[in-house]
DNA sequence: CAACCCATACTGCACAACGCAGTATCGTGT
DNA sequence: ACACGATACTGCGTTGTGCAGTATGGGTTG
């Protein structure tokens, strides 16, 4: 039986620790939310999976009456986990409803773009803000798993590097869409020279 | 019946002219490929449930034995896609591989980690390439609907940004993690100060 | 000390979306 | 005459989401 991505991102936070589902969405959450994102439900439906594949063993303990499953990663987990890290990762998706509105903003008011934008903006300033709350933590020594900077950090850079991106464009397209003013021509040198340097491609 | 974002995409396409469900698809794959990517099997049902709902009209011709479905919007998908565009837009979602083998790299060979970000590097270079086409083929007046130009590159600015800051991401993160040679502590400086960066927060 | 609320710990269900395989026809080039 | 790629879909199994529902545990507050 085939593991979907989501499945060595479960062995991951595995191979750290044993956690109880419940804290794994929680985990999952707050690290990984931002560069893998994935229902709580569906965790809770892909850890069961882990076991019955033997890449994680299940232990069902209760606090009183109320029953709460554990997962530990199996060895047979760590070599899978290894494998799929030896192979080639797929291409990143970015789904964005606010470019998906620019791109049809003709057919709304000019009103409405602005606000996405404004939107937009503020998302991006609340995920860059969460982000700077986890990197202060572990400045201050007050994150889980202290050692794991060094590899932490290389995500981190993106997301906020990401998310910062986010923010500017937000910005430079509320400053481009408000000088729409008028049919008159003018801001097409601008428009002319943006698509230049995409049209440049890699260097 | 609620629309998905996913409706009002394909309703965007249609306020631009009546397409085949083929056509839809290609189109889709080209313009929408990556701020919002749709499987090509998904485009088909989605098509047809904006008929049943009367945002679109649907005809069936046939070139000799061969039938196909023409979509045209209706007012009442004009409506609708208006309607859409005066909502706000979902946070964008970002699902990247190399990241979660990034965040989760102790597990494997450092050399595994290396050949992940060269893929990653190659992927973005390939879809700055794409872009570029298309954006030379709109200054060369080659693409459809060049009065389009304006609003499509919003959208393409970003895309274009994201997939540069990917690139340049694999290079910095090349470099890092190449120089992690030996647990001696040394580099720990430049991990703070990433750290410290991130954790200012925005502005 | 009861009432309340939040955290813990799930499950069921309907629906969205994907990916792959399969089917068939049309048009063009060799 | 045949091959091959473009056109034009459909079926099916699986992945993943979102929401509602169902409990219990533990701590605070009136």
């Amino acid at each position: 039986m085939q593991l979907s991505s989501t499945s060595y991102a479960l062995l991951g936070l595995l191979s750290l620790r044993s956690w109880t589902t419940y804290e794994l969405t929680q985990q999952a959450q707050r690290s990984l939310r931002y560069l893998y994102p994935r229902a709580e439900r569906h965790l809770y439906t892909e850890a069961k999976r882990l076991a019955t594949e033997g890449l994680a063993r299940s232990e069902v303990t209760f606090t009183g009456k109320r029953r709460s499953t554990t997962y530990a990663i199996t060895p047979a987990g760590r070599k899978a986990l290894k494998r799929w890290l030896h192979t080639q990762p797929a291409p990143p998706v970015l789904e964005a409803e606010v470019l998906l509105r620019s791109f049809f903003a003709e057919f709304g008011d000019k009103q409405d773009l602005l606000a996405a934008l404004e939107v937009a903006r503020t998302q991006a300033r609340d995920a860059q803000q969460d982000l700077a709350v986890l990197a202060q933590a572990r400045l201050d020594g007050d994150a889980p798993f202290p050692e794991r900077t060094a590899v932490i950090v290389l995500s981190m850079r993106f997301v906020t590097d990401f998310h910062r991106l986010l923010e500017e464009w937000a910005e430079w397209a509320t400053e481009t869409v408000t000088a729409w003013e008028g049919s008159d021509g003018s801001g097409w040198e601008g428009i002319r020279a943006v698509m230049a340097d995409i049209a440049e491609g890699p260097s």
